[in-house]
RNA sequence: GCGAGAGUAGCUCAGCUGGUAGAGCGCAACCUUGCCAAGGUUGAGGUCGCGAGUUCGAACCUCGUCUCUCGCUCCA
């Protein structure tokens, strides 16, 4: 809808103008798909991770939370994977505009001869019937043989080109081979470029004894190599989680949609070892409880829906993503994942160590299995923003920007304004200000008018006005103004820390 | 990365066939009012995304570049 994108829009202005968030670097004309987090934003995304972390760690005996560093050993990426399936070749065909893999090009390419020997070895097989000796046909029969040779000569070119990080090399291949376009039949090709996802850098001062490490791409693999690190130490007994958020950061190709794709963003991830087998109820479990924590924000449950994966990843036997009503439409908020034992078998293959569990039930070890769940704390961030902004027309004809960002993650709980600024009515309020920001980030405002103060407040999420009025120096009663309602009520200041905690609590 | 569109004050935008920049809102100070924005006075803020070129002269034309939006593509 039009009307949405639109609404995006103002999403975006208002997050500028009101100390959401900033593009990265924004004077020197900013970076592609990295964001600064403002004033405002800083609060909301931590009050976000807060939550999570309080819901994960906190609230269940059996989840400790760490903190794994950014930097982890190259191998690690190459025990997850990561190093191999974030370094394709691509080429872009220059009239059809599409991007292709080019070892998938050349795959495909070699797939055709292939097709070209079977038909052939078919063929002579029914004509030979029971006699047929097929080792002997293949040695043999000169269009096989050199339908062979051409194949290996492929892919010993291609393999030799890509150990060699020639790229140059496997563009001249795909040249040679003739290999055209699916799409536009061309032969008009880019060169051939390597799109590592992963962001790289040296470790190590001097220059000759560097070593290249990597930006991880997930956090979920400083999990992993912890595994047993944190078994023993904090004793615990499967079925347990390790929870973490931090930094994550991917090369993408296109980053687009706010912050909703970026290149370094924050993850909240916890990793739930179970016994094999039994990850299944576990995927069940973990999908309905991460479900629930969503909902618990308040926001319409007719925002969220699952998408099951049908296409598993080569970790997972079971996979589902919930996703999020954006202004966009549906994405992808969160992720969970069977990883079955994958990673940490992975691990075992490239350290050396084992890393399983014994089970003193049953009396034996194994490396546990695993569920996963993964939400990218920007988009929930996003998530709650997008559906909390409100441009509302009220009753006698004016309007208001407002954002209903669920209080208990609210940056600012409360503002507390003197209805003017004189008659001691600043001093009181500042004494309510100082009776509360102890326990919640409060702010004071006394300039403008009172009406223009309530709606500063709405732009940026503020739950709840305190007003001191003349009547407060009377009987040292205050209102407290709502934000969604915009209903005021008035109570006593002995309970005032009362009240704003219970509003404000989760 | 490709294609299309866009970039002028904090925000939204105007700026004619090239003649050295404007409005509204917002912001700051003071006065006034005092319970739901837009009262008065004063003020701060822009080498028009950046860099070249054409021109006597460029916000405007040309090229390059950066960034954003949309569509492809990518998203273990």
């Amino acid at each position: 809808m039009a009307n949405q994108e639109d609404l995006f829009k103002d999403l975006i202005s208002h997050c500028k103008e009101y100390g959401f968030i900033f593009q990265s670097s924004e004077i020197y004309d900013g970076m592609s798909a990295v964001y600064d987090y403002g004033q405002y934003g800083a609060e909301l995304k931590k009050n976000i991770r807060e939550y999570w972390w309080k819901s994960m760690v906190q609230m269940n005996e059996n989840i400790v939370g760490i903190d794994a560093a950014i930097f982890m050993h190259p191998t690690t990426w190459k025990a997850s994977g990561h190093v191999d399936a974030f370094m394709d070749p691509l080429i872009d065909n220059k009239d059809s505009k599409k991007r292709y893999r080019a070892d998938v090009l050349i795959e495909d390419h070699v797939a055709k001869i292939e097709g070209k020997i079977a038909k052939e070895v078919d063929k002579a097989g029914t004509r030979f019937g029971d006699t047929f000796d097929r080792a002997q046909f293949v040695a043999t029969n000169p269009r096989v043989v050199e339908n062979q040779a051409k194949i290996d000569e492929i892919n010993n070119r291609f393999k030799a080109a890509m150990d060699a990080s020639d790229l140059a090399e496997v563009k001249k291949l795909i040249e040679d081979l003739g290999i055209v376009c699916p799409v536009s039949g061309s032969r008009n090709w880019t060169d051939v470029r390597q799109f590592n996802l992963m962001f790289s850098t040296q470790i190590g001062s001097v220059s000759e004894e560097s070593n290249t490490i990597y930006l991880r791409p997930e956090t979920a693999q400083g999990i992993f190599v912890n595994f047993l690190n944190v078994q023993k130490t904090g004793r615990m007994k499967i079925p347990f989680g390790i929870a973490q958020t931090g930094k994550a950061f991917r090369n993408e190709i296109v980053a687009r949609q706010f912050i909703f794709r970026m290149r370094e963003f924050e993850q909240m991830e916890m990793q739930f070892f179970v016994k094999p087998g039994e990850e299944m109820q576990w995927y069940s479990y973990w999908k309905e409880q991460r479900m629930q924590w969503h909902r618990s924000f308040g926001l319409p449950e007719t925002s969220y829906r699952f998408h099951d994966h049908l296409k598993l990843a080569h970790y997972a036997n079971a996979a589902c993503d919930i996703e999020f009503a954006f202004p966009f439409g549906f994405k992808e908020l969160e992720g969970i994942h069977s990883r079955t034992d994958f990673d940490l078998k992975s691990h075992e293959k490239f350290s050396g160590k084992k890393l399983q569990y014994f089970d003193s039930e049953d009396n034996q070890s194994y490396v546990p299995y695993v569920v996963e769940t993964s939400i990218g704390l920007d988009r929930m961030f996003l998530a709650v923003l997008s559906w909390a902004y409100a441009n509302e027309k009220l009753e006698d004809g004016s309007s208001r920007v407002v954002l209903k960002i669920p209080a208990f993650v609210a940056p600012v709980k409360a503002a507390i304004l003197p209805l003017v600024k004189k008659d001691g009515l600043p001093e009181k309020a500042r004494e309510i200000l100082d009776l509360l920001k102890g326990d919640h980030y409060c702010q004071y405002d006394e300039k403008d008018s009172i009406g223009k103060r309530y709606r500063r407040q709405d732009a940026i999420g503020t739950p709840f006005c305190i007003t001191v009025d003349h009547q407060t120096l009377e009987d040292n009663s205050v209102t407290i103004r709502h934000r969604d309602t915009m209903i005021q009520e008035r109570v006593s200041i002995d309970q005032l820390e009362n009240i704003v905690r219970t509003l404000v609590h989760k």
